[in-house]
DNA sequence: ACAATATGTTAGATTCATCTAACAAATAAA
DNA sequence: TTTATTTGTTAGATGAATCTAACATATTGT
C-alpha cells in the first residue's frame, strides 16, 4: 500500500500545500499551472493520478484541496526543502535563489537518515546562548573569503 | 550546442567510467546493465542516445568507450558523487549504505555553486596541520549522541 | 569444428509526464 | 442577460526510459 510517489508528483503535493497557504486560501489549476510551469491539461491529469492515490480531492470544476494524507506527505516535503533552504544559505553561504533551485531538486533526493543528521547539524550550529554564529562558522566565512583558516598561530598574531 | 543530459544518461556516464577503471579495463553491455539493474535492450538505447550526442562510441557487438567529452563529464559526475558521499559519511556520520545512496541522486541534483561550497566546507573540516577532526566536528558527534552542544561552562565541569 | 551458452540487437509494448487543439463551463463585462 | 474572457476538461500525440520476446552474433567447451 505504500506506493510512493514521483518527485514530480511530491512537487505538485508540495505546491498545491503551498498556495493554500496564501493568497484566498482555495486552490485552482491554474494556480498549480502557473507556479510549476507546466499547462492546465498536465496539472489536471497529475491531479488525477493524485487523488486516485488519496492525496487530493478535485471535482469537476472545483477547487483542489488536500486529503490528511496529502497534507502530511507536503509537509514532510517542506520541511525537507526549508531545511535544505536553510543549510545552503546560513551554513554554506549559497546565494538564495541557488538555494531555493537546489533544495527544490535536493529534497527528492536525499533519504530520511540524511534529513535528520542535515537537520541536528544545523540544529548544532544554531545552539546555545547567543543567537551569533559558532566561530567554527565564522572560521569557515573566513576560509570561503581568504582560503585560509584560521589557525592557532594565526589566532597570535596581533592586529 | 549545450544538450543537457538527463541524470537517467548521467548514471549511464558514470557507471561506464567505473566499469572502466576496473576488471579487465573494457566495458559492455552486459557489465552496464548489470550494475545498473536494467535489461540489456534498455543500455543499448541508452548508448544510442549518448553516441548521437558525443558522449561515448559503440560498434555493433563492440565495447564501449568514452569520448573525451564522455570522460569530462563522468569525472565530473564522480567528484561530484565523491565530494557528496565524504560530505556524507565524514561530517554527517551517515551510514556507508545511505551515503552512497543518496550520493547517487544528490549528485543530479546540485548546482555547480552548490557543489564549490560543499567542497570548501569539506576542505575547511580538513585544513590544518593534525590530520585529527578539528574540534567543531568533535562537537557536532558529541552532539549527535547525547543531544548535548559542550558549552562553555560545560567544559569548566572537572572529570 | 560444432554445439551449447552467453551476450547483443531489433521490434514492439508500456508507463509517465508533458504538450496542443478543440471544446465546455464559469466568471466578468457590457 | 447576453456576450466576451478566463479557466477547466477531454482527446490524442510526443519523447524518455523502461520492459519482453524473438532473433543474431560471439564465446566457450568438448
Amino acid at each position: 500500500m505504500k506506493s510512493k510517489l514521483s518527485s514530480v508528483m511530491e512537487d505538485y503535493l508540495e505546491t498545491i500545500a503551498m498556495l493554500k497557504k496564501r493568497g484566498d486560501g482555495v486552490v485552482r489549476v491554474r494556480d498549480i499551472s502557473a507556479l510549476l510551469n507546466v499547462k492546465n491539461p498536465t496539472v489536471n491529469a497529475a491531479l488525477k493520478t493524485l487523488s486516485v492515490k488519496g492525496y487530493v480531492v478535485h471535482e469537476r470544476y472545483g477547487y483542489v484541496t488536500l486529503t490528511v494524507k496529502g497534507e502530511e506527505k507536503a509537509y514532510d516535503i517542506q520541511r525537507k526543502h526549508d531545511m535544505l533552504f536553510k543549510f545552503l544559505t546560513d551554513i554554506l553561504g549559497v546565494d538564495r535563489h541557488t538555494a531555493s533551485f537546489d533544495a527544490c531538486k535536493m529534497e527528492h533526493a536525499i533519504s530520511p537518515k540524511t534529513s535528520i543528521r542535515l537537520t541536528k547539524f544545523i540544529e548544532f550550529s544554531e545552539e546555545g546562548l547567543n543567537k551569533e554564529n559558532p566561530q567554527w562558522l565564522k572560521n569557515f566565512k573566513h576560509y570561503l573569503e581568504t582560503g585560509k583558516k584560521p589557525s592557532c598561530n594565526m589566532r597570535k598574531v596581533k592586529k
